[in-house]
DNA sequence: CTTCTCCGTGGGAGCGCTCCCAAACATATA
DNA sequence: TATATGTTTGGGAGCGCTCCCACGGAGAAG
């Protein structure tokens, strides 16, 4: 049987007040007192009931994570176990916990009203960049603290964060064009997903920036996976681009495949740029030039901003972008500029 | 304020006893007052308190995966992605939930005894691969039923789940030996990692079988990193070795640049294979022949089986060991064989 | 018509904690 | 000495649920 407070408190000679007391860090304890229950406490190796604890202060020091299954795709990359890392590593460091849920699209209606309705967790992050998820409804109807990973475009009040994918996208399309290329190409990511659509906005902001058209037979529809990039590319390669820029490293990747396939060089012939700075990127030959986002930092920012909204009761939306780097390797074939 | 079952026990004019058993499938509630009580909960979405629940019950249906942070490395590739994958599918269809703690070496201890006496979580699943973890001794004096990752070489009373690292690396190293090589050198793991520990007999079992002789020469010890990778293989090149086995896909991969650095051609000089299976081992060019663990069913079958054991009861280890299997692609040289 | 079951239901006790109020004691002030 | 103030401590109530015992009524058996 494990201990509870009141074992604790008799084995002192104190009330559980007290050792409750000690535990919480009231001041209003004999330092006597104290270094006797803390003492008994170490001994035992004693912890406090978190259910018992829960029910009675009505808060768990629990963050709920919820990671969409629906975009399985990313799963293979490293993004999700980065942004796991940040939120359970900064939880971690406060004194949360972190319970992890990758619904389901079946059943994630019903799941996501157990999460929210049965006080497990203080507060949620909902890494999800689909248009059009309902788990956003459900979470503005209960009454949960939530954060976003990636701002949903039909709710600008919400709390999120975000990377800057448009900026991203802005940088590497600019460097290719800076570098003497005309044709640029773009592989787009998935055009329901937010990442996807705002990196697609970046390559035409980049275009507009030095008045050059937008040439439609250079702009390939592509979903962020290594399939969707080959047959991208060998549907891009007869309209004779110099230049690629596709919305992740994945796509990226699998067109510098089809480029050699074709007997062209990568950068001489065609200069490549992915997105997201995957391992791989900088260990393929030629490296991958590529942007960069700060995927652990923003797990940790979400962790600890969603803690303070719990903390504060504060009410008032928190929004933060942050910048993407574009990382210059060899594909573009303009190391230094 | 969200609902009680006296809430709704009230709303139904009944009394929170028949709420709580129609929630809870009890058989002895009339159909009649089962439906109205169903359509009130249906109504308001209710759904009871789980910390109440856990007090009462003595169980919160919760698991506790823990990932030691020390194994850094390894984080970049799927393996974590996908284990954690297999394990949250399967609690959430078995109606439990995870709880995700990635510990931190210096924290470990501390936060370990945390998770296993404040009664939050009904087990653990520990995704341990080190010699030398303190984890496992604290998991046994506390009487949390737990279940392991990888064997641990000096507790083999323990529940486990493996993946046949030995059978795997046999079989590759097998392969290349059967296609002719006879210079077959090892980039090794490392060797206080069960894993690692275990590819490298898998090596040496191979050559054994065929009465070959151990070349020192050719044996390398790396980290599973790129890094170690590159600089194993440099330090086995001079060796004039026909064939490398490494321990890891990154560590592979690796090998293979250093190998076309210097000028020789995979896998007409010298074949490669690796270990993992991570997505690019079938992008890169040549192909990388390598061994597949089933990771993710591997993390879907500990859960199954750490919720029977909490369920039943039952103390006995349960332990069992997945076969590996090699995938021929085209860095070894023989697809058909 | 009475007695015995059995089914459906209500309510008390208790899970292990926190919070609050009051008691007990010590110390300072009139 | 009497009163006010402050510090330390104890114990009751309650968080929302489950479990168990007991009670009332319907039907079966005497």
């Amino acid at each position: 049987m494990t201990l509870t407070l009141e074992d604790i408190a008799d084995m002192c000679g104190v009330s559980r007040s007290t050792v409750s007391r000690v535990i919480n860090g009231d001041l209003n304890v004999s330092e006597r007192t104290r270094q006797v229950v803390l003492d008994v406490i170490q001994k035992y190796n004693f912890q406090p009931n978190m259910a018992a604890r829960g029910l009675a202060k009505g808060h768990t020091r629990i963050l709920g994570l919820v990671i969409p299954k629906g975009v399985q795709a990313i799963f293979e990359e490293p993004f999700f176990a980065m942004l796991i890392k940040g939120v359970s590593t900064r939880c971690n460091a406060l004194d949360y916990s972190v319970m992890l849920w990758l619904a389901e699209p079946d059943y994630e209606r019903r799941m996501i009203t157990k999460i929210l309705y049965n006080g497990l967790v203080d507060g949620v992050i909902v890494a999800s960049m689909l248009m059009d998820d309902t788990i956003i409804d459900s979470l503005q109807q209960s009454k949960l603290p939530f954060m976003l990973i990636g701002r949903h475009p039909a709710h600008s009040e919400l709390s999120y964060l975000d990377v800057d994918n448009r900026g991203g996208a802005f940088q590497a399309v600019t460097h290719l064009l800076r570098s003497g290329r005309r044709r640029v190409a773009t592989i787009t990511g998935l055009q329901n997903m937010i990442a996807g659509i705002h990196r697609y906005q970046g390559y035409l902001d980049a275009l507009h920036e030095r008045d050059l058209p937008v040439i439609p037979e250079l702009v390939a529809e592509g979903d962020f996976t290594d399939t969707s990039g080959y047959i991208s590319m060998q549907r891009l390669l007869p309209h004779k681009p110099d230049a690629v820029f596709a919305a992740s490293d994945t796509m990226a990747m699998a067109a510098m495949q089809v480029i050699q396939k074709y007997g062209l060089r990568v950068p001489d012939d065609i200069a490549v740029v992915g997105f997201d700075d995957i391992p791989e990127a900088s260990r393929i030959t030629p490296t991958l030039t590529t942007v960069r986002q700060p995927i652990t930092r923003i797990g940790a920012v979400a962790a600890e901003t969603l803690i303070d909204i719990i903390e504060t009761g504060s009410t008032l939306p928190r929004q933060m972008v942050f910048p993407a780097e574009l990382v210059v390797r060899n594909s573009c074939g303009a190391v230094n500029l």
